[in-house]
DNA sequence: GCCGCAAGATTGTTCAACAATCTTTCGGCG
DNA sequence: CGCCGAAAGATTGTTGAACAATCTTGCGGC
């Protein structure tokens, strides 16, 4: 299990002391998570986190309690806490979320000036990500795009649930090993949805982002090893 | 403050021991502030809450890390915790959030006979309560159908994510005092709502269940003391 | 009447201990 | 030889006490 050299020098710049140490920690912790240096499924043992971090096992607990209620780890009663390691189902109820959500946003949010340019400028960084071949750059830029049309809704909430989404969008990429390259063929469907947008063809765009996530769902299943279905 | 008084027996049907108490104290809480025996904004001392319950400090703690998460407490560091007392800005947030999934879900929903069958049950039970003018019944009824609603998603996180608003409109409610009647005019509209859906018209549901957010926010919002705005 | 300061109360965090449960190991038995 | 079961060890769940940091309160001085 490589975790205890994922766990060196994870202390490292010196922690604020008394101030949120457990709302610190899970954020220490999410952000290993989400960089991989935790892979689904490790287990996180409390002696040796609390160890590692410098605090006591209560407030560790503290810092399980809001990860866990992140679904970003998994609590198995008397067992211990696990990277949550994301399956198939999973993958299904994110696509859902998104299905529902990212095209309701496309329709019903609030489109302005300053929200087109920002989705454009989004789509420029994709493209030169592109240019260079940068695949962690393509996905990024396709990570911002996604939570960009979300935030056109206005809600705080529903941006919530789309970066837990995303979240877990990354430990299924980090699940599968080294990452292909599954964005470099969807810049130009981005890049052509934003163009409806702006050119005010709500209707178009949201059934062409579903299209999308219909397209997109698939491809990670099968790469998940599930066999296509035709119908849902 | 009436607190102490809503205290009083809340550790009644003795508790599992040694079985997720922190989960457990979280759902007594939950259910206490739900029904309203905990005010918005009642203070939520560890102390006397750690005594009432007979659990240690340390799990109450757990337990309002996990309400907190939830949004039905707020944590002021280093004062305390207090149920949360929902303003006219959470009010706009809880409807942008349920305007943008309702109608999405009726939209996009999976909606076979079986789940045709729900809705018509939960208006009959509405309009049977409207009958013997149960505002409690109408009220319930009410949440039951718009989450039900969401659930033609077919997602547990869409659901939970209604679930949590529907508990922060019950906190809207119990900070207005006694509940008037906001649900009775609002019956024939959603009966006429699941009409449209048993007759597969979705665009057209889909675009008056917005309006019907659209209204019964700003009649809430009336009701706390804001001017109506003409424009959103 | 207002400001500042000391005393008290409350929250934030740690530590040590024990109970409950899971895991492993080892011996007995068919 | 393999399987079952019990004892031993390790890990999690919960508690209580202790102390530091911060907030609140009440009092005295100006």
């Amino acid at each position: 299990m490589p975790m205890n050299e994922a766990l060196q020098g994870i202390a490292d710049g010196g922690h604020a002391a008394h101030a949120h140490t457990g709302a610190w920690v899970a954020g220490v912790l999410r952000a290993r998570i989400s960089a991989g240096q935790l892979p689904p499924g490790s287990k996180l043992s409390e002696q040796k986190l609390s160890e590692a971090l410098g605090v006591s096992r209560n407030t560790l607990r503290e810092a399980f309690t809001v990860l866990a209620g992140e679904s970003v780890v998994q609590r198995i009663p008397n067992r211990g806490v696990y990277v949550a390691a994301p399956g198939a189902d999973d993958v299904r109820e994110i696509y859902r979320v998104r299905r529902l959500i990212e095209p309701a946003a496309v329709l019903w949010g609030d489109i302005d000036e300053a929200a087109l340019a920002g989705l454009e400028a989004i789509m420029d960084k994709a493209q030169a990500a592109r240019v260079t071949a940068s695949v962690q750059g393509m996905a990024d830029a396709n990570q911002d795009l996604h939570k960009a049309l979300v935030a056109l809704s206005g809600s705080a909430s529903l941006s919530d649930l789309m970066e837990k989404v995303l979240a877990e969008m990354r430990l299924v990429f980090h699940a599968m090993g080294p990452t292909p390259d599954f964005h470099s063929h969807y810049v130009d469907r981005n890049v052509a949805l934003v163009a409806q947008l702006r050119a005010g063809q709500r209707d178009e765009a949201a059934a062409g982002l579903r299209r999308y996530l219909d397209d997109s769902e698939q491809e990670l299943l099968v790469h998940l090893g599930v066999a296509p279905s035709s119908g849902r």
